[in-house]
DNA sequence: GGCGTTCAGTGAAGCGCTTCGACAGCTGAT
DNA sequence: ATCAGCTGTCGAAGCGCTTCACTGAACGCC
């Protein structure tokens, strides 16, 4: 059973193996009919590439490793559904490797990527120290940072820019006639809910507004529709609601928005709310929710050409980080109508 | 550059290559001494072990292969969550395909996986053709079905007992009160939507109710919230309203849910509603939705090691049909209270 | 002291493939 | 007739590892 190999197609075409090797790998260096009766025993054999054995001679797999923080998060598995759309068109296998958010388990996972002598990998930092990356990077892997802007010159990556998505939200909800505004976010450590809310502050500075007084902060410990009604209750507690909610995630949104319906807040007449990611349910919830779209499936498959171009012309190759914009989605929960 | 091999550590601990090669693979059979030698060694070089040559050489790899029919579908993604679990743990490495229900895109997936010679596969299969499984199983690969429970004796398969699930959803929508109820489902070709009918009509006939005349199907062309919305519209048009509904799955549940509140009707109190997969959220809807759920998570620990089990011991190793059961939550959507 | 036994470690063979220098056969220019 | 320049194919070397038959040394045991 099984283990056609090289040899036995040779035998069978009548070629030496380096033929059939040229058939795979260069057949225009093969002459017509020469490869049209190795394509014959290949298929008569049922005959399979040995990808061990392949890659071990040419120094190069034709593997890459993607290693997210969480797959289960709508926007990874968006991500790397363009990565695998890329990675598959072009020949390639993708390794997954889901860290987390923990050192050690990205660690473990980058350790498996080096031995497969993966291509390249893709990955989304889960910290900021990167010195493993550069160790990566000596092995000869390319690597490519997805959702984490690049700050070295020699390093590609592809990012959306999250200061612009903030002010696009809150510039939004001033449009809508907002004057105090709350931003619900999680942890202050996580960049992403840092730079939404740098943007939040740059829009409130354009329309002329003092972020100090017009903004209030809800920051939760975690990002998740609990944490956000929690977030809606903290606010009725807290006096005079605000008459613009902005939420680092559509998450928090939908727990905002289920804590305020509940206390008999009508958003968006009283509140406007908006969100960010536009996950998919963002346009089921009870009041359709207003979001900031990222270009997710985007990002996965530029994150792949990049890497791919590096790892096949590392000569020709320039490092880029590309910044992606997000884009605005108005739906029922700012629109005052 | 870099490129330790073993012959370096060997070199550098003062033994023989196959000296490390045991301690790598065989540690017991090397004396303590010498072994920590050889470990130092390994990591004063940052030798990695060559994966591509090592499975050559020993004929099998470290990799599984995981082909789905939608990362997309956070079922999937749970399901992926827990293969991951397992084979990190094992140390295996996870390739994963996305087939988009595409039988080419399956095939072309399945390919790869031959060609990395992975250990196992793991695959939802798109389609009941199972002939290209045949073939992998004669190349040596083990197969293990992920939520389709295998027809035959020789294959192990994980799945979730969906006529089982219909059954309950249904049971605790008549055990609230309900005497008329609508099933609101996907495309009837689906496996997973005809069970939970299959068990919706078993609930029914098992509380003395005729599912001709007590059960209305609303049958829509995907499964999405837009098209549960629609199927609310539908409802609210065709007349009196069932006092029960049932969905195939969350999405659908939450459009219905939407369509209903829009039109003014109470949920709960004029009809009950209950989802299926319990999406995470279905708890943070505006009237959180009760809805069954499956151990997906499970689904995918428990395939990976039958997967491994089937392989590390192929003479010893049961194929299995895991039925798993679902599991009823309730929340607002059905508490009448 | 000779003998079997066990324990540690050796080293060569070879997994299936790619690569590359060698070479045969041919064409067309000299 | 000779030769340079091709094109197409061959075949051996070797990628890094595992495996296994084997060698020595150490240790009782009669």
């Amino acid at each position: 059973m099984s283990s056609v190999s090289i040899k036995d197609v040779a035998a069978r075409a009548g070629v030496s193996p380096g033929t059939v090797s040229n058939v795979l790998n260069r057949p225009e260096k093969v002459a017509t009919s020469t490869r049209s009766r190795v394509e014959r025993a290949i298929r008569e054999l049922g005959f399979v590439r040995h990808g061990s054995a392949s890659s071990l001679r040419a120094g190069h797999s034709r593997t890459i490793g993607l290693s997210v923080i969480d797959i289960g998060n709508p926007f990874f598995t968006d991500v790397a559904t363009g990565v695998e759309d890329v990675a598959s068109e072009r020949g390639y296998a993708v390794i997954l490797g889901n860290s987390s958010g923990d050192r050690l388990k990205e660690e473990r996972n980058l350790l498996v990527f080096a031995e497969q002598r993966v291509r390249g990998v893709l990955i989304t930092p889960s910290d900021e120290d990167l010195s493993r990356i550069d160790r990566l990077k000596e092995r000869g892997i390319c690597v490519v940072f997805v959702d984490h802007p690049a700050a070295r010159a020699d390093q590609c990556s592809v990012a959306v820019n999250d200061v612009t998505g903030g002010a696009m939200a809150v510039t939004h909800l001033l449009e809508g006639g907002a004057r105090r505004i709350a931003y619900v976010t999680g942890p202050t450590t996580i960049r992403q809910c840092l730079e939404r809310r740098q943007g939040a502050e740059r829009a409130l500075l354009a329309a002329g507004r003092t972020p100090a007084t017009a903004l209030q902060e809800i920051s939760m410990t975690a990002m998740t529709a609990r944490h956000g009604q929690q977030a809606a209750e903290k606010l009725l507690a807290q006096g005079p609601l605000p008459d613009g909610v902005f939420c680092a995630n559509d998450l928090l949104a939908l727990g905002v928005l289920r804590g305020l319906m509940h206390a008999g807040v009508r958003v968006p007449a009283d509140v406007a709310l908006i969100g960010y990611d536009d996950i998919d349910f963002a346009s089921a919830s009870a009041v359709t929710l207003s979001s900031v779209r990222q270009p997710t499936h985007r990002l996965g498959q530029v994150a792949t050409e990049l890497l791919l171009d590096e790892c096949d012309n590392p000569d020709t190759h320039a490092h880029q980080q590309i910044m992606f914009q997000p884009e605005l989605v108005i739906r029922e929960s700012t629109s005052s109508t």
